[in-house]
DNA sequence: GCGGATTAGTAAAACGATATACCTAGCGGG
DNA sequence: CCCGCTAGGTATATCGTTTTACTAATCCGC
């Protein structure tokens, strides 16, 4: 008795009102559970009943509702990110703003939206963000950046079961699925090779906050550069993501004595240099001819600026894309998606921030 | 029989497992319905009862699973916002990610979510944006900035009945709640003036499209201003919000005859008054002995660059703030929210890209 | 031509909460 | 003494899916 009427026809509801997946059985002369085995792709249904159900289906314009799907627990078709700053610190770093815009790229496709929660920096706020997102099931994974030095998040994510992707460098033993370039070094190392050509010989870096894996790995990345191509240990200063962080690092490596003044600098990122540059020319050192200034990320910011930045520039909206492929394959690894090309390692764009050492 | 077995204990799932309002009812010795009154805050429980469910509660760390709320059709704890841009245009301009920040910032201390959804330009994928996060139930309501002349995005969520709440200049006839400023005219008013007492004769402004209702406004304004302050008709070039496309109105400006030049020239928005700036440098105008510049939005790339910038800031991030007050107004206008201090109109901060005409 | 394995499909029980309808005890009024 | 009302609950249908268990029909080998 397949004309049944299931109880709870359109007609009842408000016209307004989503078809339901009972509307879809009714008219396509099936049973309720035929059209959830057709859409999930289920076998026990023959060829021309999948048809009729796909054709009711497309008819009513029907598509499951997700908030139901996620209750029975499977999908929620919406990917997590929480980002532990404080809100402004992230308003002035486009960084974020970048790897988002990637991620969005991959993920509007699909239908998939992406849940951002923005936590301040207290103490288990993160966690309580991440928690709820899993308890809830709001989220089928979340994507991680900035990976800190024996991160708690991993171990956390693992017993929440919640899939997770790490955007950027892991720590050693983090147990975690990460996106990156290979060859992660090759930016720094290209950047310290260029400033040697250059003739600099006293080369600082102005690193961001060291509980960061990434940080860390790009000091060692420049230490070890730096005696690579022959050039004496240079100074290291460790400082916030911020342009006031980055201002009073320019204002400490270029206080006298004069002689010691570094003649080329690296900062942690592109913000950090901008805002260099203009803390050196209110001290009277002109970029490139008295300092040379280098950044990392290649924002669309170093564009804009005079001169033009000289930055070692990664793919950020790749990177995004990357991760959200990644995600996809982790969430469901037998539909084969198609493998992403591999990220470019990140190199250096030289524009007008570098030039000749003019002191020994 | 209130110890009458729920057929559905804890240690029967997962030890992981989110506790069910059952666990909860069967601690405090209560029926389900009791703990979803006591919750919801409904009559008919008495104040020990109440307190014996609030306990219960506590001790199991429980709250209501925010998708099972949501398929019974009440609240998801969770705003959306359909960007229809370009995503890289998004990644460019900082002004959305000032702004979600301000948006985050009320939302994180209420445990709501923001899922962002950032489609393309493409004609239908916004609507279809906001028809799928209605349908499914995804969010309580939306923000939308930025709105259009004859916006059909109004229509579209009063009929979906999703709340919505506009941030910006609303078209005259939009039926929507907005949040702004009183007095949007100050700033680029001020900044007419600012230039006129600097002794400026020639002030051409640099638009965004004139599809958007804050572009035609801001233009109005400028014209008027002109007249007011006893200047010409200034010149007027519409372009996209982008960098390269202040760049080419910047060409435009500055090509000869030298002397139909303006002296002085207003952005729609920071971003494009720094690559303008820079535009200007290259054609060998310096700023601001040559042209004065002043941008539009206050971002922190402002204080970045060099000449630093002068700009009409409009406090973002409080504009945030207040969009997601006046959205939890409309959805629970009986809870008495804080109503929050007014916001302040725009006004011009004076920094470096202007100074007095050195040409009639 | 018959038993066992497939195939194609259905009915019904979750998932976790909320709201409606119902129940019971106690009390006051006529 | 009985009726009706209220306070304080409880049982159950519902939201829209997925999944498990089940049934009926067909097919295959012997």
């Amino acid at each position: 008795m397949t004309e049944r009427d299931t109880g709870r026809s359109a007609r009842q509801r408000g016209p307004a009102a989503k078809p339901t997946i009972a509307d879809v059985a009714a008219l396509a002369g099936v049973s309720v559970s035929a059209v959830s085995k057709v859409v999930n792709g289920r076998s026990g249904i023959s060829a021309p009943t999948r048809q009729r159900v796909l054709d009711a289906a497309d008819k009513l314009r029907w598509s499951p509702s997700v908030t139901a799907v996620a209750l029975r627990g499977a999908r929620t078709r919406a990917i997590g990110m929480v980002a532990g700053r404080a809100s402004d610190v992230l308003a002035t770093d486009p960084h974020f703003t970048v790897l988002i815009s990637g991620i969005e790229r991959e993920l509007a496709p699909v239908d998939y939206g992406l849940l951002l929660h923005i936590v301040g920096e207290e103490p288990g706020a993160e966690e309580r963000a991440y928690r709820r997102l899993a308890e809830e099931r709001r989220v089928d994974g979340v994507i991680l950046t900035e990976s800190r030095i024996g991160d708690p998040r991993f171990e956390l994510l693992r017993q929440l079961r919640l899939p997770a992707v790490l955007v950027g460098v892991p720590w050693q033993s983090d147990p975690v699925v990460s996106v990156q370039a290979t060859g992660q070094e090759a930016g720094v190392r290209a950047a310290v090779r260029h400033l040697a050509e250059l003739g600099h010989r006293r080369v600082a870096y102005v690193s961001g906050p060291e509980d960061r894996v990434h940080s860390v790995f790009r000091r060692r990345v420049f230490e070890s550069a730096l005696a690579e191509f022959g050039l004496r240990p240079g100074r290291v200063i460790v400082s916030e993501f911020t342009a006031q962080g980055a201002v009073a690092a320019t204002e400490e490596l270029l206080a006298p004595p004069t002689e010691e003044r570094p003649t080329a600098v690296l900062f942690a990122n592109d913000t950090m240099a901008v805002a260099a540059m203009n803390a050196a020319r209110r001290l009277g050192v002109e970029v490139p001819r008295d300092l040379s200034v280098i950044g990392y990320d290649d924002l669309p910011l170093g564009e804009l600026v005079y001169p033009r930045l000289t930055t070692i520039g990664q793919d950020l909206i790749r990177v995004g894309r990357a991760a959200v492929a990644a995600m996809f394959r982790l969430l469901d690894p037998d539909r084969a998606v198609a493998e992403p090309p591999p990220l470019r390692p990140p190199e250096l764009v030289v524009r007008e921030s570098t030039g000749p050492a003019t002191r020994p």
